[in-house]
DNA sequence: CGGGATCCATACGGATACTG
DNA sequence: CAGTATCCGTATGGATCCCG
């Protein structure tokens, strides 16, 4: 396995990339929140609400104008009596698909590593 | 790009793989320790201090023993005067690398997205 | 319905001092 | 040197109520 970086520059650069995808991953929530609005494509605020167990609305309302900052997700105010908000996914947010792909075969992994234990 | 998984039960499973793999992860030093260990590949604890900028010695202390529960780094106490401690990633650590490239490629594609709007 | 405002308990985390 | 213990401010986040 191959650790060592090139010079030391390089190796800051790289930790602050690293710190970027954190900050806007790390939130406890927002993955759940990306997961549920990918899985059905467009969702609404009530309905991702349903979806995340022991999330509260005023945690919900954050964490999504925080992905909606970062570009991840779409807000969409429908003309409707009353009013309901959309939320999808950007092209950019589904780039995450990949990193969460990874996500959940190293968890899985680690998973096995620990409880086999 | 594809997004539905097969069925609900699969769904939560994958959920709960990638809080697996966020837990291990997002305590705000994680990524920076492993890292500096893995760059120098024995590390020791004065030094990985120095070596990340702004932690306190009590945070590394709680931070490194999470990382060693989670089987991601070897404790290594050295016989000398005074004692000093060593600390390395095991095989199963050394398995974040992708990960961590994944982490870093996606973070600089996210500042070109931000930044560049 | 989709939030925002407020109150409040707790967890997090820094600074410092201390120990084997 | 490698932590541990203590003190203490701050941030986090839940519960609840309110509003357009």
């Amino acid at each position: 396995m191959e650790c060592k970086p090139r010079i030391e520059k390089e190796h800051k650069k790289e930790m602050m990339a690293v710190q970027d995808s954190m900050d806007v991953l790390s939130g406890k929530w927002k993955i759940s929140i990306i997961s549920s609005i990918c899985y059905y494509n467009k969702r609404r605020f009530s309905d991702i609400l349903s979806d995340i167990d022991g999330i509260s609305n005023k945690m919900l309302s954050k964490e999504l104008k925080e992905l909606e900052i970062n570009k991840l997700v779409k807000r969409t105010v429908l003309d409707t009596q009353p009013v309901t908000v959309q939320y999808e996914l950007t092209a950019h947010g589904l780039t995450l698909k990949t990193l969460i792909n990874n996500l959940v075969e190293w968890g899985i992994q680690h998973r096995k590593e620990i409880v086999g234990n």
